[in-house]
DNA sequence: CTGCAGTTTCGATAGATGTCTATGTTGACG
DNA sequence: CGTCAACATAGACATCTATCGAAACTGCAG
């Protein structure tokens, strides 16, 4: 093909979500309903097992980032792993960067401080 | 009836599963299959808006605890509140407790610290 | 240019989940 | 005892989701 221009629409629905500045914490008040929608996303995420243990391995990988080779050993296919590592893209939890033949993803540091926060007892 | 043993059967799947003594960080090394099975049913309980909501009312409401109708303004038939605190009281995230005609709902302190912990950077 | 290894996307399918209506249970009150 | 109110359970249904194999894409090495 040759191709210099292949993709010339990039969905906004693939942007990082903007998890960040979420939410009070759950037990100040009730939740409205917008922001009991965009928490949701965040622990729905973190609520598969594979998609936790992804999760964790990136988390605790030596420099907070892992390339999807170092992690896919976690009992399903590797296409399975890529769906789930798309997910915790999508809910703003991880970040990815391809460098060379491989693609390193790494947490979002602040995300975890927001989620933190969000479980803080009055 | 004025007895006193009504209720002979209990299934032990009712049971508050245990949630606290649960897991490390996630971010200090990867979980094992296990830990994250147990631990992504509590992240699940929180993974839907509508669950989201009642357990923030729950735990933002006076002394802690609150009465089924006290919550029940979330926008879904009853049957189907009532299904979702069942969800939260499986995951270990609430307990209830009968008096006279209402059902009063609570959340366990315990649980908000563990998954705190579970957050915590490394 | 051609092949190869790592990664993502696509299409299909079985199983899980959220929601409803209808019905059952429990306790309070005449 | 009868009725009503507060919750829970049962069953049905539509939608979502996790998973897989196959195929496409991307960068690197001959």
């Amino acid at each position: 093909m040759s191709n210099a221009k292949a993709l010339p629409l990039l969905e906004p629905s693939e942007a990082p979500a903007a998890a960040v500045p979420c939410c009070p914490p759950l037990s100040e008040r009730p939740f409205t309903a917008e922001e009991a929608e965009r928490t949701a996303r965040m622990f729905k995420a973190l609520g598969d097992p594979v998609r936790l243990r992804l999760f964790s391995a990136v988390a605790s990988h030596e420099g907070g980032e892992a390339c999807v080779c170092d992690i896919s050993d976690v009992g399903v296919s590797q296409p399975t792993v890529s769906h789930h590592l798309k997910k915790l893209k999508e809910a703003g939890l991880l970040t990815s960067e391809r460098r060379g033949t491989w693609v390193y993803y790494r947490v979002e540091p602040s995300v975890l401080a927001a989620m933190g926060q969000l479980l803080a007892v009055r």
